[in-house]
DNA sequence: GTCTTCAACTTAACCGGTTAAGTTAAGAGG
DNA sequence: CCTCTTAACTTAACCGGTTAAGTTGAAGAC
């Protein structure tokens, strides 16, 4: 079907050497004249020659690509933009460095044996030569990095860290980003505050939740005034937010900061379904702050992370990884900011200040 | 490095031929007895032995892979949900039916001579034998399309279509989608309907506007209701249509359809900020229906494509392509239908109605 | 006239698998 | 005891490239 260098080599005449040499401009320095260059590619030319990749790739054991490891089987079903604008910044930057994107998500197992097997089998798709390297979006738990490790295959974790030096790693700081978040909403006069906590799985909301407690902590506010509620994903049912509104000024929340945008949007629109205003009769921060903030209503105050930036960081390290370099700083920590917007306002309950 | 299959031959004591049999558990055909077989796999597992997927590739002439081809550079940078469906319906079939996915986005090249050197490299690409088949996201103009054709590659097109039948497609009917969506507005009373209009490079943007202009002279309405006004993507400037607002009673709009709900969406919240409400002052009208109409304020109305159905389907039948069933239907078309949210209101305005 | 040198190629091994076509030794059949 | 089968493997060609190590013929040196 598809003309082969050989294929090409007999129409120009000349051996399948020449024609590799001429495919990869090594003519000149390996002394083939021009007559015999223009020939072979004029062959190619006719035979609408495409060099094949896997003998190429076979042959210098690497392939100009790089897998993208999804943690979540449902990472595409948000619609906060997280997902848009880590791929964009994944596309752009393969783009700039000349890889291509070969992309892996997974589903979950059910039981262990079954989660074993799968992880054996993700194993071979990462180190089966089809790709350089990795960039993982993944958990720091996760077994596959030190396997990734072990096989001495390079790789890249993107929003999940590691204290271990031999990960390399970009991410944002999410203790921190909380505390921004909080301390603004105490700043605002709110001690109410309630918190919109993702799945344990994940590292990034198992921090956001940490860095919640920890904010209220360290301004002296007692346990009672920590209100943790499970909010995973979109489809979690978030009923007991609107459930604790309904409790005494004193008790009530008047503050919420959500681990997620969409999460938080989506709280912002059952809340306005169920005649509660936002933010006058309850603040409302959420985490990414991706372009979408600046189109709900209100326009959504949220911790901003540079997701696009990140990615495009990540890659190149990724890159450097590859091509053997051993650069200072391989663990990228990012510090978020807080994009104010006008989904917060100071609280006006009747609270007792602590 | 990692383990070849001569290191596990070497080491369970057999040859390459019998590990190959092993692995693909060809044993019990071949004849290799139970005790070689479990001897191989211990060798497997001892030295984490992972078989190469370009060596094997290379062997059948295909790799379980299909390349996701994006027509637009920036494809990724909207926040509506399109592309997270369109990217969720792929991966969930990717998994569903054993192929991997390579993503190709390309960037756009800007004289003539190197619009013609990136078309032949992205097609060698498409063809160096990574992948099986392609899905394309792209015009039906580009001529990408029929070069695959002619090197007899197998490829689907999403979101576009062509009256070729050797082009398999899995599109929506857009003319139908601008139908639905104008004729909903003139029942609402409305006449005076804007249309934002997206870039004439995309084929769908184009449909819907002459659907849009069809349904308003199917109506009987005369030349001077027309009023296209150009907003191709999230970063164009919406000013215009605030401009048009101003016009007097008889001559401003007081609908909008929008081609896409991303500029819909934008449209709304540049509304809000010049003080014009949706639906009271203006009725608006999206294209996609995606999650987040939802939960903007107010909830969009919009022409509901299901791109999750549709890149689910294209996957499938880019799969029946390459393993060479040749089904009834290739040319696949949805109906869309009008999800009607709270954007739109009826006409109070004084209209002259014709 | 012979020896070098060099330009311009070719040969062949290799990358890591697959698989059709052998090979070998044991046991069955006559 | 010899031939035939068959189970249990092995050999080697092939997929389509890359590249180190030749080969060849002509020009130039002595």
């Amino acid at each position: 079907m598809a003309a082969t260098m050989r294929e090409v080599a007999r129409r120009a005449g000349v051996s399948v050497a020449t024609v590799s040499y001429v495919l990869n401009g090594q003519g000149a320095v390996r002394g083939i004249s021009e007559a015999t260059c223009s020939r072979v590619r004029r062959a190619m030319s006719e035979l609408q020659y495409h060099p094949n990749a896997l003998a190429r790739g076979l042959s210098h054991r690497q392939t100009h690509t790089v897998a993208v490891v999804m943690q979540y089987p449902a990472i595409f079903s948000g619609w906060s933009g997280f997902t848009n604008e880590l791929m964009h910044g994944i596309t752009d930057t393969a783009l700039e460095v000349g890889y291509d994107v070969l992309l892996h998500t997974r589903n979950v197992a059910s039981d262990v044996e079954a989660v074993q097997e799968k992880h054996r089998r993700e194993l071979s798709v990462l180190l089966d030569g089809r790709a350089d390297g990795a960039l993982l979006l993944r958990d720091e738990k996760d077994p596959l990095a030190n396997a990734l490790l072990e096989a001495g295959f390079p790789f890249v974790m993107m929003f999940s860290h590691s204290a271990d030096k031999r990960h390399w790693f970009v991410d944002c700081d999410n203790m921190e980003g909380a505390r921004l978040a909080v301390e603004y909403l105490l700043s605002l006069g709110h001690r109410r505050i309630a918190h919109l906590a993702g799945s344990d799985v994940s590292g990034a909301a198992r921090e956001r939740k940490q860095g919640y407690l920890k904010a209220l902590a360290d301004a002296g506010l007692p346990a009672e005034y920590q209100m943790v509620i499970d909010a995973f994903s979109v489809e979690h049912d978030l009923g007991p937010v609107v459930e604790m509104l309904s409790k005494s000024d004193g008790e009530r929340p008047t503050a919420v900061f959500s681990w997620s945008d969409d999460v938080a949007i989506n709280l912002i629109s059952l809340l306005r379904q169920n005649g509660v205003r936002v933010p006058e009769d309850l603040s409302v921060v959420g985490f990414d702050s991706t372009t979408l903030c600046d189109h709900t209503d209100p326009p959504l105050t949220s911790v901003h992370q540079s997701v696009y930036n990140m990615a495009a960081t990540a890659f190149r390290l990724l890159a450097a990884n590859i091509s053997g370099a051993r650069p200072d700083e391989t663990a990228v920590r990012v510090q978020p900011r807080l994009d104010i917007r006008k989904s917060c306002a100071p609280c006006t309950g009747s609270l007792s200040l602590p």
